[in-house]
DNA sequence: ATACTATATTCGCTTAGGCGAATATAAGCA
DNA sequence: TGCTTATATTCGCCTAAGCGAATATAGTAT
């Protein structure tokens, strides 16, 4: 049997590394090389927690040829929308949020961040 | 080594029981064996879940007499204000919740809470 | 002192879930 | 077809943490 989605968000903000992965997706849509390259986690440890945020309801994926393309999903209750609230404001609380940030400012990876950075 | 506040604040919400003693607090100061009452939930469990909040820097405890008061700390960071607002959000969508509500109504155990009750 | 009540902690067991390493899959191209 | 790249999954190991049962502690009263 699977968890109820309350406890399942809860959890998936619980670890460090999803944590990061959510706040990089608060700019907008990332492929897992960018998610990989900012955050230096290894590349099948970034996709274990994509796939974790991704059963709870968190996060949706997009295949755009080899690339996958994730995204927030957009909030689907008043406790989701709250939650990504909690979010936004633990920049100043989590010490590897301020590295990811500027990392992710000159990252560059798959064809659609290919397309911001020229 | 011990875990930074934000792990620790998500993980304790993570938890039903936890989830639940947090949304009873809500209501203001409880002793334990008001918790136990209304949650049903043993009582070393409830300690256990106490120690743990308290921990997290979630919640403060006061003697009086033979009882134990718990209640929730003034958030201490934006963060932590919005963890609470996420806490008041998720009522409808933890099942537990409606009966806790419903019980705390008629509890009444430790002195303070029987001043409440007469 | 003993006895009683409210709360806290410890113990033994079990499961969830993190990680690194290796491997598998999927998509595009020669 | 085979080769390369991007992503996903599996495996084995280890630690965190939940639970029930039992026990310990703290405070009050007699």
């Amino acid at each position: 049997m699977s968890k109820p989605i309350v406890d399942l968000m809860f959890r998936a903000f619980s670890d460090r590394t999803r944590l990061r992965i959510l706040h990089l997706l608060l700019r907008g849509e990332m492929c897992v090389c960018d998610i990989v390259n900012i955050t230096r986690v290894p590349q099948p440890t970034a996709s274990r927690h994509l796939a974790y945020l991704r059963r709870a309801g968190l996060i949706k994926k997009r295949r755009l040829g080899l690339w996958a393309y994730y995204k927030l999903t957009p909030a689907t209750s008043a406790f989701h929308r709250s939650l990504i609230g909690c979010l936004k404001k633990c920049f100043r609380d989590v010490p590897e949020l301020a590295g990811d940030a500027k990392r992710a400012s000159s990252s560059c990876c798959g064809p659609v961040s290919r397309q911001n950075c020229k």
